[in-house]
DNA sequence: GTAACGCTGTTACGCTTTTCACAATCAGTA
DNA sequence: TACTGATTGTGAAAAGCGTAACAGCGTTAC
């Protein structure tokens, strides 16, 4: 098994070999595709044996090749569709940011309670009521989910979206979920990421440390 | 030197804590305290030994004094003052949610070098140009920061926050940030966590995992 | 009063993750 | 061809982290 650090990593990568690739470079060294993503060139080399890919001596990696490889790697072939639940002030950034991607991951359906929501598209995206959200799913057979509602409702919706064959969640409230150990869930607590950063960064003493992986 | 996981931890504590300090709880154990967090009773105790504070033997720890305690551990005493840059989708979204909270840290300004969102008020915080960048820092001493700017300036911005005195950046754009080393920077890169999520929960085969520390 | 119970603080252990180190490999060169 | 110099793949060591276990202590029951 995999572990999740290096899936995060592995995402990275892709993201920089992409941008490598745009501007015309054929081939990189471990060093410099470590250095671009903050880690070490032995950490990259290890996470790269998960994918099965090998560079070559002198040459280093070749960029397209490897890109794909990951690609292989990550990707599920036919794409995965991904459902946003909540259209407040943090969903609709979400989906202007997450609906113009063009990847394996596409953003097809939102979700609110608030009735002013509903039937609206938001960029690009159409935002269904509550209540349609397992006859959505059913049609979009999608598996990953992203949360966005406040705190109070994110243990229901989490339940709902399991319910409707939602595999892996995206968490932006502050709970924790309570799911089924089929169900993965990855939280993103700004508030504590705001308040580790406070401490390290205080002013008094606070000696500082190396950037730990995100 | 304490551990920046351990940090994390507090801080979901704390605020944990002070749920059941509204609801009325007097006391609480490591084990109930541990489930909420998600995590293990043995992990809170450990956790619990960098701030000094001890509980009593079959009366588990006094909800208030443990969170005061865990205050004085993170909090520096005359709170710290935060500034965000880049005020587009995700920074409204931030300063909307962030503006509000009654905490030790507290969003002072807002910067963005588009001259249209420029003197503008959001969210109940000011948006300043930024070339005034150092001379409002200088007045508010803050050390903490924001980057929601896109990827392409937050090097830049990163460097002017760092020239300004800032010693920890809260990043949202998808680049690692060549800072200082004295410099604290935490990532938030959302397209790697979804592209997480969507492996750990990819509808074939996938084995789930434990949910990890976010 | 005292014995039994339950929870905490802390030490020791084990696992996961990262780093180190080096043999194997390949291009270039004379 | 044989040699040099640089880079990869990978086993082994190190570090970091979480887990388990247990001694100590306060509380309760009788
Ligand atoms: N910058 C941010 O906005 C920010 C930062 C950190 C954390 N968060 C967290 O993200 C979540 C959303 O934040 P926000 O600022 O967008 O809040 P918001 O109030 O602006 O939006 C919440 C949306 O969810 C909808 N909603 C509420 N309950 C629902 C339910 N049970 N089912 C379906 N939809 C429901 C509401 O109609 C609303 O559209 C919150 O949990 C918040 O704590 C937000
Ligand atoms: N949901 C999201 O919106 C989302 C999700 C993931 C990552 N991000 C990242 O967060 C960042 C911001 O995203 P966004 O959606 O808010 O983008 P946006 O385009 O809506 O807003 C960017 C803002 O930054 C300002 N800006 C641009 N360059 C600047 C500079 N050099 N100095 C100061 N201000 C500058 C712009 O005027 C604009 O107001 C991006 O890096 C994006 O990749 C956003």
């Amino acid at each position: 098994m995999v572990s999740d650090k290096t899936i995060a990593r592995l995402s990275l990568y892709r993201r920089l070999l992409k941008v490598l690739e745009g501007e015309g470079v054929r081939s990189v060294f471990s060093q410099q595709l470590a250095t671009m993503a903050g880690g070490t060139a032995a950490q990259l080399r290890r996470d790269l044996m998960e994918v099965g890919y090998s560079g070559t001596p002198n040459n280093g990696y070749e960029v397209a090749r490897l890109a794909d490889s990951i690609r292989d790697f990550l990707d599920v072939p036919g794409g995965q569709s991904v459902v946003l639940v909540g259209v407040g002030n943090l969903g609709k950034a979400l989906l202007s940011y997450f609906a113009t991607r063009r990847s394996s991951l596409q953003v097809v359906a939102a979700f609110d309670s608030d009735p002013y929501k509903v039937n609206r598209v938001i960029h690009g995206c159409r935002c269904y009521p509550m209540d349609s959200l397992s006859e959505v799913l059913k049609g979009q057979t999608a598996t990953v989910a992203v949360i966005a509602v406040p705190a109070a409702g994110a243990q229901g919706v989490a339940e709902a979206l399991t319910r409707a064959g939602v595999r892996g969640i995206l968490n932006f409230a502050p709970v924790r979920l309570r799911v089924s150990p089929n169900v993965y869930v990855e939280d993103i607590d700004m508030t504590v990421a705001l308040e580790k950063v406070a401490y390290f960064g205080r002013p008094i003493a606070g000696r500082t440390r190396k950037e730990p992986p995100a």
